[in-house]
RNA sequence: GGUGGGGUACCCAAGCGGUCAACGGGAUCAGACUGUAAAUCUGACGGCUCAGCCUUCGAAGGUUCGAAUCCUUCCCCCACCA
């Protein structure tokens, strides 16, 4: 289980491409930066909410003192109005590793946005982006006739779909309309004509994953970490969002782990403690779901989150080699 | 001390003679996941030698073919009166 073990889809004599994912709080962030400190790697960031400027203290994103000395890529990309996508990512990700190979950099990708993941290292199908009118009319014909007469539709034109998809996932069936009406073309039908494939095809990434072996710290170290986000200003932070004036809970980046929670907070619907218990559940429920997602990785090296000494040095070879390659 | 309200599964909370192992919500556990993903959704959730059986609705008795649901006493909690 030593460093030098070479992931399956990790070509030798190539240029490497690090990546490291694990669950909220589970020191990702820790081991970056000691990397960066030590090796000319740069930090590219796999993360939906890091990506928005002004949520800094709720998404843990490095202070900006930190972010000067150690530049992170795709960190505060996005207005929390926008909206940001996978492909949006896989895009993003690809520049960026590109840039950083060009100044002779290590690309390191961190972070635990595991579909984010998923798609840059396993591919995705070319499906057509999101069209916000199209989605509009659709959320206002699920809200006139509710989300099982819309699968009941999807059933119509793409049962295959609609055979995966729950008659209660608003999200899913709403994303498989969406796609029929924009297009004329199901769903189904978009991902067998375009199979998923890795935009970094080819390219030795060499996958780590840091796994909270101890539930009871993990739990520990998720609840003081909120508790230091809230000693930090986190409700200030959340107050200037709301300040603005057009943002609402409905959008994705104010529905993000905490930001949702406080923004209930201070629209007076729970009290200080529940507010607080509750964005640490939800966080609890996130790491739960990023680690069901790890569970199915099969080409990623976990290291307990106890052993990062361990990890860095199997990071810190690959980096090595790959240089004198 | 008196009067009224209340004690239901890990928590909140319905039920008020049978169709109740007990509505619903939360937590928890497991899972799904193809352009919103820190999102969205699903399943399990008293116990077991599991198409059935066993033990539960503050405690103990009682009424009844049958009670979480009715009666009695007792123990706690809350409100008001003293």
């Amino acid at each position: 289980m030593q460093a030098t073990s070479t992931p399956h889809d990790a070509e030798p004599g190539q240029k490497p491409i690090l990546a490291l994912l694990g669950p909220t709080a589970s020191g990702k962030t820790a081991v970056a930066l000691e990397l960066a400190a030590r090796f000319p790697v740069q930090i590219i960031s796999v993360d939906s909410v890091m990506i928005y400027r002004q949520m800094t203290i709720g998404s843990a994103k490095p202070q900006a003192e930190v972010l000067a000395q150690f530049p992170h890529e795709l960190v505060d990309i996005c207005d929390p109005a926008e909206t940001y996508s996978v492909s949006a990512f896989c895009r993003d990700a690809l520049a960026a590793i590109e840039r950083a190979e060009a100044a002779g950099k290590v690309p390191l990708l961190v972070g635990g946005t595991m579909m984010y993941f998923q798609a840059l290292l396993d591919g995705i199908s070319q499906l057509p982006s999101t069209d916000p009118a199209v989605r509009a009319e659709v959320q206002a014909e699920a809200a006139r006739l509710g989300w099982p007469a819309l699968h009941a539709q999807l059933q119509s034109f793409d049962p295959q779909a609609a055979a995966r998809v729950h008659p209660n996932d608003p999200q899913r069936i709403g994303r498989a309309i969406e796609v029929f009406r924009s297009t004329g073309r199901s769903l189904s039908q978009w991902q067998h004509e375009h199979p998923p494939v890795s935009p970094l095809l080819g390219r030795a990434v060499h996958r780590f994953g840091l796994w909270p072996a101890s539930r009871a710290h993990a739990r520990e170290a998720m609840a003081d970490r909120f508790d230091e986000m809230l000693a930090a200003g986190f409700v200030d932070e959340v107050a200037a969002l709301r300040a603005r004036g057009d943002l609402h809970p409905g959008m994705p980046a104010i529905r993000a782990v905490g930001y949702r929670q406080v923004w209930d907070y201070l629209d007076g619907r729970v009290d200080y403690d529940e507010m607080r218990q509750s964005a640490i559940t939800a966080t609890r429920q996130l790491a739960k779901r990023q680690v069901t997602w790890m569970r199915g990785q099969t080409l990623t090296q976990f290291y307990p989150t106890e052993e990062r000494g361990a990890l860095m040095l199997a990071l810190g070879e690959i980096i090595s080699n790959g240089e004198l390659g």
